[in-house]
DNA sequence: GATTACATGTAACATGTTACATGATTAC
DNA sequence: GTAATCATGTAACATGTTACATGTAATC
């Protein structure tokens, strides 16, 4: 939230518009969180609130303070504690290890569904930044390479994702342990180093 | 847990180790918060407690029922929500957007270092899924394919980790709105297609 | 003027982390 | 025997979601 109220002073409305348009495909949050944790900004300082109203509505308008710019500049360089990846379609894959291979392909099947969504959804947005059309300016270059990283990535999703349904396919029909599967066990290994 | 409690009725602490050990790469959680997520299994019905003792201490033994592994089934079979994705390096990097290119690639080679660590860790893990070291018999298969697709997402980080230092780098010594930096970006549009 | 979408929240609850306490086991 | 580590938690707190309530603006 800092890091928005970096470029330009909102509401929390507006942050909560901006979180779910820009970060939802790596760092997805409700909505409504963002009314609570600006009040935490306030609280410790790193924001100040512009209370005014439109009708009798509230509104209130947070701007970052020097000090909350502090803590963004400490959070942004700061050290990084454990790996901090959390990827829901892929415990699904794993855990289907549990399961019947016509789980597998399911879960196979969502992670791929995943990465088609993102690349469908993502693309325009991508197309703002690397234009130079979306409001961030002279931001604009680190969020495209960020881009580039997400779609890449997505592009990868889907290729394992095939190739991986191709393999429990021939699972399913032939059962575990057959030579097929060896073979594949040991391309694995191969690839593994 | 249920995932993890499938295999065989196990401990909180065990339940932790194999939560630490086989997950933390994508669903990473503190140890401590399985003593309390087991009682609520209990409190549902999707486990039993075999309550026993060595010495004074207390032990307990969470075993799956029948309901236990219908909700399993059910939430690996069921539909995913929103995009489920979190990626805190990349997060960071994104909002490097507000701060100098130093910062950026200092963000870059957080993520890179991350990427080399889940190699480091990872790989003598991997074998044993693939040779079937693991205790996890008929279940390594698919849980092989799982560490495939960590490892090339891994050595896709690290590789875009190198090119987007490269170009930030590149930024840093001529500032942006030059022609190298406009031809950066026309790649990136050439890309994304 | 009724309906719908936008805007602004709150309350209740669920989930997750950190810091601590303390008994048992192992290594020296 | 004692220091380190394993094992078993609890308490306090921070974070995040869902469901709701309700005002305001656009539209038909």
């Amino acid at each position: 939230m800092l890091g928005q109220l970096a470029w330009r002073a909102q509401t929390p409305y507006e942050l909560a518009k901006a979180m779910e348009r820009n970060l939802r495909f790596f760092w997805p949050r409700a909505a409504s969180h963002v009314y609570r944790q600006v009040k935490r900004l306030e609280r410790d300082g790193f924001a100040n609130a512009e209370r005014g109203a439109t009708g009798r509505r509230p509104r209130t308008v947070y701007a970052i303070t020097p000090r909350g710019r502090e803590a963004l500049r400490g959070w942004l360089a700061g050290e990084a504690g454990g790996i901090e990846l959390e990827h829901e379609p892929l415990l699904r894959v794993f855990l289907c290890a549990s399961g019947t291979p016509d789980d597998a392909l399911r879960a196979i099947g969502a992670a791929r569904a995943r990465a088609e969504a993102m690349l469908a959804i993502g693309r325009p947005l991508a197309h703002e930044y690397i234009e130079g059309r979306h409001p961030f300016q002279d931001q604009v270059h680190v969020r495209a390479l960020s881009f580039d990283y997400l779609y890449r990535w997505a592009e990868l999703t889907i290729d394992w994702a095939d190739r991986a349904a191709r393999e429990v396919s021939g699972w399913r029909d032939t059962g575990p342990s057959t030579a097929k599967h060896r073979r594949a066990l040991a391309r694995l290994k191969e690839l593994l180093g």
